[in-house]
DNA sequence: ACCAAATCCGAATATTATTCGCTTTTTACC
DNA sequence: GGTAAAAAGCGAATAATATTCGGATTTGGT
């Protein structure tokens, strides 16, 4: 928790503008290169109220994955109920993943290149947010084996480091050389890939 | 090249003192806070002795991976040579690739955690390194292919995006939080699985 | 033993995140 | 609709720390 809930109506969105620019300037900039003068001016604000919502440039750059990650999962619960099988489920999460990835860029290098990996996630909101990437997928991995959709003796999490790693892997890839130049349309093969792994 | 060779007998031992400092200390508190006060105490010299040898402290934390990936590949194409087929060769290039970040955790911190998935490589040097570790997988893979080990319709790109994405992931989450707690004996089921995604 | 270059250091300098003191705006209440 | 308290705003300090500078010291070759 790293500010009150804002008590004025004009601070929820003033917040909301901080955030935004301090995304777009963190993802072209990095976390530790990024000015808080550029994001100020980009929110067009003072540099010093900055403080008035968010207590460190640190605590302000790891706000920023937690949400939309939550908001990914939840999109993700909704979508996955109609699904029968956890081989559907599991290769919808790495989908809409790597959607989700390519519709906010900005947001996505900020998680991928530089929090996702960083030995700065002691901080408890972002880390749990990350964590729970590799739990809903070891989760399913594990129903898929007691349904018998895959062999039993799959080890769930080696099998998750393999479909996490892949998926992040194609992400930072893609963020940092644009290839493959369409995203989009190599998710799929990759995913069938992924999933024909559990044949074996 | 970050400095120009050194000219004298002593200035090569310092030089490297600073680099085994830089290491420990990055490894200890990551680039952004680590703090080039707490480096020259750890090599024993003035501050500002370190800019004779670094021009920037990024310089610095960039050579740290270079040299010693460079070694690794060395030591793998040695290695490989008396290796006949392609598959064996590529599981060792992986499990070398773990056994060298497991013997060096200080390197492997700074190199996975930071350097790797950074923005920042945009640096010649360190970025060559880390595509070289794609450029190798790719050219094993093809030879492989075309050898009959492995069908020709295996994606090249993708199977490597797999393979180090893989390795990489279960590289980091050690670093992190020291799971799997026997790094190596869960090498080798790792690679395992990895391979037995060619038979497919 | 001596010179030029290399190396070293402590003391400035420059850049930036963060804090402070004060003013302006908003909200709640009468 | 007037008013006081709280919230939000700002520009000017403050503090931390990477980098530069000027001059002293050491080294390697002769």
């Amino acid at each position: 928790m790293p500010t009150q809930e804002p008590k004025q109506q004009r601070s929820r969105q003033r917040r909301l503008d901080v955030l935004t620019a301090a995304t777009r300037v963190f993802a072209r900039d990095g976390i530790a290169k990024a000015k808080m003068a550029d994001i100020a001016a980009e929110a067009g604000i003072a540099v010093s109220s900055i403080y008035n919502y968010f207590p460190t440039k640190q605590a302000l750059a790891y706000e920023i994955p937690t949400q939309r990650l939550a908001h990914l999962y939840a999109a993700f619960e909704s979508h996955a109920a109609a699904l029968p099988t956890m081989r559907a489920r599991l290769a919808l999460f790495l989908t809409m993943t790597a959607d989700h990835a390519r519709e906010n860029p900005d947001w996505a290098r900020l998680l991928y290149l530089e929090i996702w990996p960083s030995v700065l996630i002691q901080e408890a909101g972002v880390r749990r947010s990350v964590d729970d990437f590799g739990r809903i997928i070891v989760a399913m991995l594990r129903e898929g084996s007691r349904r018998g959709e895959w062999s039993a003796t799959l080890d769930p999490h080696r099998t998750a480091t393999i479909l996490m790693g892949s998926i992040t892997h194609m992400l930072i890839t893609w963020l940092l050389y644009r290839r493959p130049a369409d995203l989009q349309a190599a998710t799929g093969p990759m995913v069938a890939q992924l999933m024909g792994m559990l044949d074996a």
